[in-house]
DNA sequence: GCTGGGATCGCCT
DNA sequence: GGCGATCCCAGCG
């Protein structure tokens, strides 16, 4: 299999857009599993919602370091959400991972999960982090090799399928609401909230 | 040193 | 659709 060249080293809105269609593949010793990244947000420097928008502390660290390398964090005591990190080092950016579509080592997400039912698999930020065996451990690990790494769209041509993107406000936050950060496949059923405020459009 | 809220999920109704 | 689980840290005092 050859390694990532996927390119972390450009504005992080681009690298949230560019990182639609390409593929997350983890491996571990249980196996290896791979997702077609279908949702992603831009989390910028100067946005409140960002969580290096304060200060540096042990839990944000990674997120100053250089980009292509994973920000893993704990929310609401219990589930833990993957970013790639963006930005050159000493700035806080991030593309959260929201969702993607199962395409390999689907029987040991299943048992990650504790369910058979696709659509349950990785579909939300705390899914897919469970489904892909990714912990905390994980936190500061680079993702342009192996074991974990993101490949480019062209690197499965047959599961490579065109799709448009939809641009929309970002999940769960109250600073920073109405920026249009999120962006997802059109008509895909792996998307964690299909339907929300679109950029441009008035509520 | 205490308090409150958060980039969520699963179970219940 | 509503709620409880339960960790990290910011803000206030």
């Amino acid at each position: 299999m050859q390694l990532s060249t996927f390119n972390f080293y450009q504005d992080t809105l681009d690298v949230a857009k560019n990182l639609l269609g390409t593929f997350l593949v983890h491996e571990t010793a249980a196996g290896t599993t791979i997702g077609r990244i279908v949702e992603t947000e831009a989390y910028l420097w100067g946005d409140p919602a960002c969580h290096a928008y304060r200060r540096k502390t042990p839990r944000n660290a990674a997120m100053f370091g250089p980009p292509g390398f994973a920000y893993v964090y704990q929310i609401y005591g219990l589930h833990y959400c993957v970013n790639v990190v963006t930005a050159p080092e000493g700035v806080g950016e991030a593309v959260l991972i929201r969702a993607l579509e199962p395409l390999a080592g689907i029987p040991l997400m299943q048992e990650r999960r504790s369910t058979t039912k696709l659509t349950d698999l990785c579909k939300g930020p705390g899914r897919l982090v469970q489904a892909m065996g990714i912990t905390k451990a994980t936190n500061g690990m680079g993702m342009g090799e192996p074991p974990f790494w993101v490949q480019p769209a062209t690197a499965f041509p047959d599961w490579n399928q065109p799709f448009r993107m939809v641009t929309t406000t970002r999940i769960g936050i109250t600073q920073g609401a109405d920026l249009p950060y999120r962006f997802y496949m059109d008509n895909n059923i792996f998307v964690s909230f299909p339907v929300r405020k679109q950029a441009g459009e008035k509520i």
